[in-house]
DNA sequence: TTCTAAAATTGAGTCAATTCAAATTTTAAG
DNA sequence: CTTAAAATTTGAATTGACTCAATTTTAGAA
C-alpha cells in the first residue's frame, strides 16, 4: 500500500494552512504564534518548518491561493471584455482589487509582500513572482484581444504596453496597502488618471 | 553650555550608521548582529533601539541617505536635459539606477524594501515613502521642463504621465533586486521598451 | 558651585521564531 | 511477516532581536 506518506503530507499541509489562515485573520499576522498554529493543526512546530521555510512563507502561500482565484475571475473578463479600451482595462483592474480584499486585509498584504521581496528564492517567493507574471500576462492578453476586436491600433507593442499598465497598477496597489487611509475608490481614481494618456494613445 | 546633548546624539548616530553600513556590507544584513553593531559603534544595545525602532529601520536609514544623493544628481539632469523626450527620460532613469548600486547591493535593497512595506509608519518607513514621492516628483518635473522646451505636447497630463513612468520604473527595479540574475543593462532595455509607446505619444 | 529634574544610556533578561539530533513512521526488499 | 534504510515528525534547546527598570549624564535654576 503506497501513497500513505503523500496522503499525510496533503492532510497536514491543509491543516497548517487552515489554522494559519484563521489565526492570521483573527489575531493578525504578528500576534499569531507558530506554536498556536502547530497546536491547532495538530502538528509539531518542527513539522511546520518542514513544510514552510518561515512564518512569512506560510502567509505567502495563503496569499498565492488568493491571487490564483483572482486570475480565474480575470479570465472571465477577457472572454467578454467591454467594447472600449479604457473600460476594458478599468474593469479588469477593478476586479483584481475588489477580490484582493475579501480574505486579506492591508496588513496581511504588507507582510506577504515584504516576505516575498525578502526571500524571492524560497519556494513560495517564486510562486508569488510567477503569479505576478501571470497577472501581467493577463493584461497583455486583454490588450491582444482588444486588438483583434479592432479596438486597439495594429502597430501597438502589446507586451510593452501591457507590462507598463501592470507595473503601474501593481505599484499603486503597494502604495494602497502601505497607506491605511487610502480607499479602494481613491486607488482606482488615481490609476484611471495615470492610464488615460496611454490608453487614449493606443485606442483606435 | 548647551548643545552637548545634541552633539552626543549626532556623534552616536553617526557611529551607529557607520558600523551598521560596514557590517551589512561585509557580512550581509541578516548575518550582521545588533550586538556587533553596538560594539563597533561603542554604544549599548539599548541605545541603538533608542535611535531606531528595529534592525530594518537602520538599513532603511542608510538607504534613505543614498536615495537623497541620487535625487541631487537628478537635479543636474533636469537643469540640462537632452533635447528629446525619450533620451531625457532615459538618462534620468539610467542615472538613478547607476547610482543606486554603488553602496547598496541587491540584498540590502531587498531587505530595506521589505522593511519599509512592513512598517510604513515607522519614522524611516515614512522617510522612505517621502523619497519615493520625491523621485516621482522629479520625473514629473522633467516632463514639465520638456513641455516648456516645446518637446512635449501642450495638452499632456504631466502628473498622470510622470507617475506612470515612475511607477513602472520602480516596479521594474523591485523585479531587478528580486532577481539575482538580472543585469542593469537588461533592466534598462526592458524599461525602454515599456516606455516607448507612451513617450512617442506625448512627444511633439 | 551645588542640586534636582529631565533625558539618555545601559545590558541583563524576555520572548518568539527557528534549529537539529533523537524518535517515529513508512516503504519495500527479502 | 520480518527488517532495515529512508523519510518524516518531534519538541527541547538555541538564537538573536528587542524590552525595561536601574543607572548615568546633562541642563539650568538657585
Amino acid at each position: 500500500m503506497t501513497g500513505l506518506r503523500a496522503k499525510h503530507r496533503v492532510d497536514r499541509n491543509q491543516r497548517i494552512l487552515k489554522a494559519a489562515t484563521g489565526l492570521f485573520q483573527s489575531l493578525g499576522y504578528e500576534a499569531a504564534r507558530i506554536e498556536q498554529i502547530a497546536a491547532e493543526a495538530d502538528v509539531s512546530i518542527g513539522t511546520i518548518y518542514n513544510y514552510y521555510r518561515n512564518k512569512g512563507d506560510i502567509l505567502v502561500a495563503i496569499v498565492s491561493m488568493e491571487v490564483n482565484e483572482v486570475l480565474g475571475v480575470g479570465e472571465g473578463i477577457i472572454k467578454r471584455p467591454p467594447k472600449n479600451v479604457t473600460k476594458a482595462i478599468d474593469k479588469l483592474i477593478t476586479t483584481y482589487f475588489d477580490h484582493s480584499l475579501v480574505y486579506l486585509d492591508k496588513d496581511m498584504w504588507r507582510q506577504s509582500m515584504a516576505t516575498s521581496t525578502q526571500q524571492p528564492n524560497s519556494p513560495f517567493g517564486k510562486t508569488y513572482s510567477a503569479l505576478d507574471m501571470a497577472l501581467a500576462d493577463q493584461i497583455c492578453c486583454l490588450i491582444s484581444v482588444l486588438k483583434k476586436l479592432g479596438l486597439v491600433q495594429e502597430g501597438v507593442d502589446t507586451r510593452g504596453v501591457g507590462e507598463m499598465l501592470f507595473n503601474n497598477q501593481n505599484m499603486m496597489f503597494i502604495d494602497f496597502v502601505k497607506n491605511d487611509d487610502m480607499t479602494l475608490k481613491q486607488l482606482c481614481t488615481r490609476i484611471r488618471r495615470q492610464n488615460k494618456t496611454l490608453l487614449t494613445a493606443i485606442a483606435k
